[in-house]
DNA sequence: CTCCCGATAT
DNA sequence: ATATCAGGAG
């Protein structure tokens, strides 16, 4: 019995508090290979997977790999992906990302941060949602909701950035848990502790958060 | 730090 | 009207 086995059980708790609420847990993006996870989590800074999904579905019907999407017109590209906003960064991002995967690495998504993060469009979030659903490589993406989450909650404090987040989590708690403990915070950020709007009254994991929800 | 940006919920 | 959504680049 050492540090490093009591350090992760307050994280563990709230893992096992959740696990199991949400259904089978699975990646919110809809993809069927590395390239199409790439591309999907790209398009998903600040928009909803349920709105990715629905571009998706038509976007991977005319672009089936990555010559396509390196050889795709702009334009053509960005009438697809509108509805999901920043579409000239992100079609901009896709293209030459797709380039850089033919010119650099085989015309295969790399399976390692430190490469992954050298494609544009591609921070430590979309990087470790990558690795850890497309290579089963242990990552822990933070976003918006595993930010407030953790805020909430008490693992941080004060709206560290997703870096310092991402490595508090990951030292606390067995990479094993990393991937499926993000699924879980997203999907108890969508449906109970939400954004504008928490429902503390029947949180499974009250007792496990410092969060009060303010009585208006 | 600012900017990128459309669709939905409140 | 405003906040929010699986962020990233300059």
């Amino acid at each position: 019995m050492n540090n490093s086995e009591k350090a992760p059980k307050r994280l563990l708790e709230i893992y096992s508090a959740l696990n199991g609420k949400y259904g089978r847990l699975l990646c919110p993006l809809k993809s069927s290979n590395p390239l199409q996870l790439m591309v999907a989590t790209i398009l998903s800074a600040q928009c909803t997977d349920k709105r990715v999904n629905q571009v998706t579905e038509l976007l991977f019907k005319k672009y089936r790999n990555v010559k396509d999407f390196a050889g795709a017109s702009q334009e053509e590209l960005e009438a697809i992906i509108r509805p999901v906003g920043y579409y000239h960064a992100k079609a901009s991002n896709i293209i030459k990302s797709c380039r850089m995967l033919i010119k650099d690495f085989s015309g295969k998504v790399p399976a390692s941060m430190e490469m992954l993060i050298l494609l544009p469009g591609v921070g430590r979030k979309t990087a470790n949602v990558i690795l850890g659903n497309a290579f089963a490589v242990p990552g822990f993406p933070v976003d918006t909701h595993v930010k407030r989450l953790m805020n909430r909650i008490g693992i941080v404090k004060n709206e560290e950035s997703p870096e310092k987040i991402e490595f508090a989590v990951t030292s606390l708690m067995p990479d094993k848990y990393w991937t499926d403990f993000s699924h879980l915070l997203i999907a108890h950020g969508r449906n109970r502790c939400k954004a504008r709007r928490p429902d503390c009254a029947n949180c499974e994991i009250r007792k496990l958060c410092d969060y009060k929800e303010k009585k208006s």
